[in-house]
DNA sequence: TATTGTTATACTCTATAACTATA
DNA sequence: TATAGTTATAGAGTATAACAATA
């Protein structure tokens, strides 16, 4: 194995390793809380993007159709999101925000980043900006 | 809200968006696979560090102990780990990877990292150097 | 009495397969 | 027949609470 290759076969394992438990450490942070980090980040999706049909959003999100029906049903319950009918295909449906899904946006995302937002306030500024760059690489990665 | 806490708020955001969304490509990739991503995680601990009792795997995998209870009982089914009996504290075990284990441990890191190994090739120099550091800060984050 | 570990139980997240309704 | 979405079902991952064994 060449050298390069070793390094990436390295930094392949540190990133896994990384991400899985900081994906841990955001979950767990749900307890207590009233929804749940994947209808979080779908109500998230829905605000920056206006409205989507539940296959949008999916897709979006990078799950399966049956995944996005139950973080859906989920949301609605709660009066976060609303459906109404597509304009001309009956299959579909449009899915919005509502206004209480947008005030529950700001209160969520700043209790539940709350410990995340302690950590990265305790970093130098260095360290954050090669997060930020980080962040937008791995959406890309991630979105393929 | 001042500037450099929306920023904050903002890097928070993102950086959890990227680790939930690389998180689900990470499993995904299990499919078909032998071992889970978890007991992979739990293994190549277990081979870096020599032995461990499972209270200590538990404590730095940030899992708790019932968990790695279940994850080692797979392990041991599979082969790839063993227990032996604690030398002085009859309450506790020793578990290490058999000869089975560290074999596995080389195929399945490839092979599960296979994808993510693809992405990390097709970036620039510069940005896998973003993600070495960005993994070093992020373990660092999940640890604390 | 305190510690280590396991068992019992429950919930979130996600997937695939099968089904329904509409195009 | 093809597409959008839902329902049914299953498995991974994790937690808390209760228990057993040992210190």
């Amino acid at each position: 194995m060449s050298d390069i290759a070793e390094r990436e076969r390295t930094l392949a394992s540190r990133l896994r390793l990384a991400v899985v438990r900081l994906n841990r450490r955001l979950r767990a942070q749900s307890s207590g809380s009233n929804i749940t980090l994947s209808q979080l980040s779908a109500l998230s999706c829905l605000h920056k993007a206006g409205a989507l049909t539940p296959g949008e959003l999916a897709a979006r999100e990078g799950v399966q159709p049956p995944s996005m029906t139950r973080v859906i049903a989920a949301l609605e319950d709660a009066g976060l999101v609303a459906r109404r009918a597509h304009p001309t295909d009956g299959r579909q449906a449009i899915v919005e925000v509502t206004d209480a899904g947008r005030t529950r946006i700001e209160e969520e995302v700043s209790a539940r980043e709350r410990w995340l937002d302690q950590q990265l306030v305790d970093l130098t500024e260095e360290e954050r900006a090669v997060l930020f760059q980080a962040a937008e690489i791995i959406d890309r990665l991630a979105s393929r």
